[in-house]
DNA sequence: ACCGGGAGCTGATGCAGATCATTAAAATTG
DNA sequence: CAATTTTAATGATCTGCATCAGCTCCCGGT
């Protein structure tokens, strides 16, 4: 262990820094940071009974709304099961921020007292279990437990930091990069298999990579013609995984 | 003043609800939250002393590079004069996230200790001042007054809810709407004037804009020719308000 | 079985806005 | 002050992708 620990000191300080720096300019579309959510872990175990004392557990069939943009906030919600996306929406438009799997927050911004709407509205991709837990208890654990507001802070960051990035890359990327970097998402990390059944829509998967549903059947199509996927009805196979990077960080 | 609260509290139970909720679906491709900065409010006088004994104050000329995107994080910076603008860079292209006058911070994400770099490069409009905090002294000010940590989380909220805002306008508005935003942007909210002298050229207008800046300056010419606004090289003067607003939100 | 409607797919068309090329004006430099 | 670089402006061209229209297939309702 110390060796390791010798080593990765050393690495760190000399020539992987611009490694990393190079890391941070690769931007993707991908709609879900790698951050693990570990805030309940700091909590004792008093604070974890008051914490299940102050929430409840509910059951959302696919398709749902869980909170709607401009409603007011009662309660922080994480989703303990499924699939869901925290997307914005104006009428005519949505725009997909990020699609949460479990054990994710769904918009943390409700701890915040100067916004008590949610800026947001989420919906579940499929049968899914959130847990509410009531706002003011969630900021009593903030002020007794510094390490749990640290964490909650951390997870706030990673995920505006993930939107950053796909801001960055709906605005520079083409639509073959963008979908490109939603299906090494989804088999990354989302579903974290080389096949998967998306449980989403055409029109969803378009809304999630920033374009009309037939360009995103086109450009599949394509995908499928020249061998990077292979695609039946809505299973979905990576298959040339390096190409598709290429492509991400290229398109 | 008790009269003016009782009608407040009723229009807020009302009518009013639905009306925020609409203000909450007109996004803005500005690039500033109305959000004030008064987390240093909260802080004791003893508190406020420690502060300045882990700060530094540095002036930087128009055009400087204040921290850059990879670069190590050891403070966290606070502008207390200028304008400077944050952005993701990835070596060809650049988007501006936010841009701040004095009396905001330069990104928050810095008191999270997972990310030990900078996600982001800020770089000075104009000549302006800038305070260092030492990244540990501000953390044992959050850890000591949670009060200030609180306003802490309300800054980082709501500069990420105004770029999500952003984020919604670069991907639905088209350019003409856009540039209406940042032109309303520039007069309510950074200079709050109808006529200004902008201090940036037309392409770091067009990077602010989302769009080449052939195109900014052919529909600001436009603008110009309409009627909307007067133009003198980087002077620009507001004048049909309202029809400005009008395109912002149709375009 | 019939109908209606949504999802998936394909081809044709249009256009917003990027890109390129050029020139003029203004700012910076030695 | 001449030399050089940067910024602004304008016209011509090109293209990625949205949009529209039309088609088939499938599923759920009556």
């Amino acid at each position: 262990m110390q060796i390791i620990k010798i080593a990765d000191s050393f690495v760190y300080l000399g020539s992987d820094i611009r490694l990393n720096m190079e890391e941070l300019t690769k931007f993707s579309a991908c709609t879900l940071s790698f951050h693990q959510c570990k805030c309940f872990e700091k909590l004792t175990p008093e604070q974890k009974k008051f914490l299940d004392a102050n929430s409840v557990k509910i059951k959302y069939r696919k398709g749902e709304i869980i909170c709607k943009q401009g409603g007011f906030v009662s309660h922080v919600i994480y989703l303990e099961k499924g699939l869901a996306k925290v997307f914005l929406e104006n009428g005519t438009n949505a725009l997909v921020l990020r699609i949460t799997p479990d054990h994710n927050f769904l918009g943390l911004s409700s701890v915040s007292e100067v916004h008590p709407y949610f800026p947001y509205s989420a919906m579940t991709y499929v049968d899914s279990e959130i847990r509410q837990i009531e706002v003011n208890a969630f900021r009593t654990l903030m002020e007794q437990n510094f390490e749990f507001t640290k964490e909650v802070i951390d997870i706030i960051n990673s995920n505006s930091l993930q939107i950053y990035g796909r801001f960055f890359c709906f605005t520079y990327k083409q639509a073959f990069g963008r979908l490109a970097d939603i299906l090494l998402c989804l088999a990354d990390r989302i579903f974290r298999a080389s096949e998967f059944d998306l449980p989403l829509s055409r029109k969803e998967l378009a809304e999630l990579a920033g374009m009309s549903s037939e360009t995103v059947i086109r450009m599949l199509k394509e995908f499928n013609d020249e061998g990077l996927i292979r695609m039946d009805g809505r299973f979905i196979e990576v298959i040339d995984y390096e190409r598709i990077k290429q492509i991400s960080e290229t398109g």
